[in-house]
DNA sequence: AATAAAAGTGAGTAATCACTCACTTTTATG
DNA sequence: CATAAAAGTGAGTGATTACTCACTTTTATT
């Protein structure tokens, strides 16, 4: 019934990152997090994370073979836990079951979600931006949840509403890229480059829902 | 007449990218932002850089004092060179003297002019995007050039544009924000993330030009 | 309580790093 | 041509790096 809620609670079980944990793993992964959003992956070293966890060094490796090993149990179920939801089960039926006007509104829903979600992670959400460049592994986790979970899902909904005549008929790939870059620019304007500007949340969302709708809206 | 080129010239010149350089200094150079885009700043050696430019390791420490030197000379001047004609004397007067339907064929112009330059000049793209998180004298002289230089100039052709109803009645700071956000979310999506997809490039400046004005346009 | 497995430790290590410096080669100047 | 300044070199250096391993402590199992 709640297919959504399942799908997370076996992303969070499949990589254990809120189980079975040691405190001080649990220590690592929350000092790791920290530093390599300060300073960058590269440029964070292993004995400063065992410091600020307050953890000998070779506790790290106990639990993680490798350094890279720690940065890919951090990222990977974080960009999971980010990307499904954009257009998971739950907000595609709701598409295909409810009237067409409810493209705002099931904008607005996605948006207001995924904007709490990137609050809560914003650090994370930093650490994902700035490594997806270099590793390649993340770039592979990244087509595997993106390509071929979100993206279908995504065109499925986009063609129903453009059926109903609430969207223009503009090729899938460009309509998804602008949604995305709106929505990203946003968050990623919001809680990255500018976190500490007074903002009125609320507004910005409503603001990027209709710039998004009548961007695409059918003349 | 032409203060943009002036503007430009002068840009050119302060720093020296392409003026009074030594021949192995331009080897360095290539080399370094070929590296630095490949792996990013932190995992680039100096040890490698002077390996691709065919040059003693000391060479590039004889022309830049620290390898974040090197970084700098390299990042700063493509930042402006990247920024300023987005919104440059030349286009704003146009927005002040040119009938107000004129909204589409700036945004196209701009458009394509800077998708030109980022084709040109991809690689440099890269490493702004990645190096900007991690290191604040990029954050400065960004703040320097955009805030004080290119934001006014965007939001004096936003309130003219508003007057001759052409765009809604929102905070320009939101307004900028939405530009940037599509037309940056096109050319990273073009030429940092999916280089190599089948783009029909001009077809893509237009939707994205729609986009744009559609999504602020006056209801 | 006995025993084994898991978790935790920190000194040690080989590799790599950015950078220096004494020296050689090239270029510019009068 | 003489001379000095600028450009180029590469072996050397001290600091830092990710990771190992022999060992101790804690937890789970019977």
């Amino acid at each position: 019934m709640n297919d959504l809620k399942d799908m997370m609670r076996a992303l969070e079980q499949e990589d254990g990152e809120e189980k079975n944990l040691t405190p001080k793993q649990a220590q690592i992964l929350k000092a790791a997090v920290e530093i390599f959003a300060e300073k960058g992956y590269a440029s964070s070293s292993t004995s400063e994370i065992a410091a600020r966890a307050n953890v000998a060094e070779g506790t790290i490796f106990r639990h993680y073979k490798t350094k890279k090993d720690l940065l890919i149990s951090i990222v990977t179920p974080f960009m999971a836990k980010f990307m499904v939801p954009f257009f998971a089960a739950r907000f595609t039926r709701r598409v295909f079951d409810e009237p067409p006007e409810e493209f705002r509104s099931l904008l607005s829903t996605i948006l207001k979600d995924r904007f709490a979600f990137a609050a809560e992670n914003a650090p994370l959400l930093r650490i994902v931006l700035q490594e997806m460049a270099f590793h390649p592994e993340l770039q592979q986790r990244f087509q595997d949840v993106f390509i071929k979970d979100v993206y279908p899902k995504f065109e499925a909904a986009l063609d129903r509403l453009k059926q109903g005549g609430q969207v223009v008929d503009k090729p899938n790939s460009t309509i998804i890229r602008m949604i995305m870059s709106a929505v990203m620019g946003f968050l990623i304007t919001r809680f990255i480059l500018s976190p500490d500007l007074d903002w009125d949340d609320e507004r910005e969302i409503e603001e990027t829902v209709a710039f998004i709708m009548y961007g695409l809206a059918e003349k």
